[in-house]
DNA sequence: CTGTTAGCGCTTTCAC
DNA sequence: GTGAAAGCGCTAACAG
């Protein structure tokens, strides 16, 4: 029942692909009719069909987007987006949440192949491990979000934030830090151990390794990691941990303990979720820059379809942000 | 390049429309031709073109959601389930993500329209005082999830569970009860107010007005309302929040003031979003099902394409979940 | 500049 | 039971 460019074409009394042309702004076509057409489609409320349009041309103006689960805060916030990004090239997404079932994420592929998606982005950094060969053969260019590894990429500096961080907690007087690692992402939590390494090389010190817990990823993980660290005869006296989560959880744990953050403890978190700013303390933490991140990812899964990869492998710089979670060195410890 | 019916068909030395039969499972068909074809099919690695078969059929088995901020814990958390139902039917659902400008939302919704979806479903109780109308002339089915003034919706018990809680606090020995609300968000606000104001009567005790702070949503200003009843002769001794980020700012607030939880106050929180169980203190509060809403709100989202409207209205209840945030009233007050 | 004609890949009458 | 053919709404050669 909706009008279709048929309709219009009688209506205005030409053929339908004049109509057509006049729509898409072809070149061929005299100006006037074209903006009689337009005016014309416009008033019939016409809209063009996207499904019919996807049919013959081939393309579908729909990008895919692969997660685990999409609640995560990080990756919500790179969604949104995504979304955002995707609008404003006059795109739609299909937003697929697998879950951590294997062959649920096989079958969620599937959906999309079968909606013939012009592009997928896949902005967790956890899924495809086992689904991420089943995702190159679609077909449809696949570009990752933090995984460096894999060449059509779009990745946060985890080195250089994370050195950024711990510098900052040695100018504050800190000489036993710990890193709260995490398992659920290696990759990731292994970057920002080197750049933590590497900022106390630059200070001339060496991690002990039993500052170097986890590799955790949960809150709980989080909390757990920080109660090891606390039987420690001489415990550390900042932290600083994979993600916003685990800092989280080791608030929690210092928090049970009767350890005072930031007074006794200083406590540096990376991404900078929502929640960091609201949380109590308000946490400090490693900005990720998700929109931006969003961004590029859109820009590069649409140059692909033209295989136009210039965009690939861009690293992101991450930024510190302070705030309640930190604080100099306890001068009696 | 993919593999078409026509290819199937071909090898296998049929004709096109027994290829479809087949993979339709017509009855209508021989059985050993059909299991042949279906198996021929996935051998050559046949996936069903939903572009095409749309355009045939006049349904895309594709589901629009609509959100204002895909960011809100709880509306992530509704989502997320509304894509896991709708896979479970064999649906993809094309997200939108429109932000606060009417204008923006009015695009998002033309784009879903062009893309024909089935059915929009539209999980947000802030969205669309603007976009609603837009929304409901899409000619797709549109079902709201927390919106019971509206016909097609899906819906939590919001009086029956804000009862529950104060219930619970004037159980723990509270009398003096304080209600923060929402203004982003009247509609929801005020069932919580009644169900509160309820539970007070149930005791034959009255609201002071003093005790009913706001409307406020954010946490910011959740912040604000408890400082505004920290400045009383008598603060309240507990507060019911409309929800978990109201509840999280309050508690910020409180935190700030010295004002200990639950030992001095207690807070009740809504929604039990995913962080509600990860605060410090872990949060006490009336939870919804946002699972049952989502598959709910699917189920009744593919109905309506077939007009039947028999899931229309539902209540679904919203229980409390009891945590660290809430403790018997402070003898000493 | 505009009209005619094929398709795009699938479903669905209508015949056989 | 199976095949032939038309058509879904649009684009894209190909002619004029």
């Amino acid at each position: 029942m909706p009008v279709s460019m048929k309709d219009v074409a009688t209506a205005a009394g030409v053929s339908l692909s004049t109509v057509s042309r006049a729509l898409a702004d072809s070149p061929r076509i005299k100006p006037e009719t074209r903006t009689h057409i337009q005016q014309l489609a416009k008033e019939m409320g016409y809209l063009p069909n996207a499904i019919a349009r996807g049919l013959a041309t081939h393309r579908t103006f729909v990008l895919g987007v692969v997660v685990m689960d999409i609640t995560d805060p990080l990756i919500v916030e790179i969604v949104r987006g995504i979304d955002h990004a995707a609008q404003g090239h006059g795109y739609s997404v299909i937003l697929s949440d697998c879950g951590p079932d294997p062959e649920r994420q096989l079958e969620a592929i599937q959906l999309l192949r079968q909606q013939r998606v012009d592009s997928i982005i896949v902005p967790d950094p956890i899924i495809g491990d086992s689904a991420l060969p089943a995702l190159l053969e679609t077909g449809a260019p696949v570009v990752l979000i933090n995984r460096p590894q894999y060449r059509y990429s779009i990745n946060t500096d985890n080195v250089a934030g994370a050195r950024q961080a711990v510098s900052y907690l040695l100018d504050l007087g800190h000489r036993r830090i710990a890193y709260i690692g995490a398992n659920r992402n290696p990759a990731e939590s292994h970057e920002r151990l080197t750049g933590y390494l590497e900022a106390l090389a630059a200070y001339g010190l060496m991690s002990d390794t039993e500052f170097q817990v986890g590799p955790n990823d949960w809150s709980e993980n989080g909390w757990q990691a920080m109660q090891a660290l606390l039987t420690l005869s001489q415990p550390p006296t900042a932290l600083f941990c994979f993600n916003d989560m685990t800092a989280i959880g080791a608030l929690g744990a210092a928090h049970a303990a009767g350890v005072r953050v930031p007074e006794e403890l200083s406590v540096v978190g990376f991404d900078d979720i929502n929640l960091a700013a609201h949380f109590i303390p308000p946490l400090t933490t490693v900005a990720q820059q998700k929109e931006r991140l969003a961004e590029l990812a859109v820009s590069l899964a649409l140059a692909l379809i033209d295989d136009d990869a210039a965009l690939a492998g861009q690293l992101i710089p991450a930024n510190l942000v302070v705030r309640g979670s930190t604080a100099a060195r306890p001068s009696k410890r």
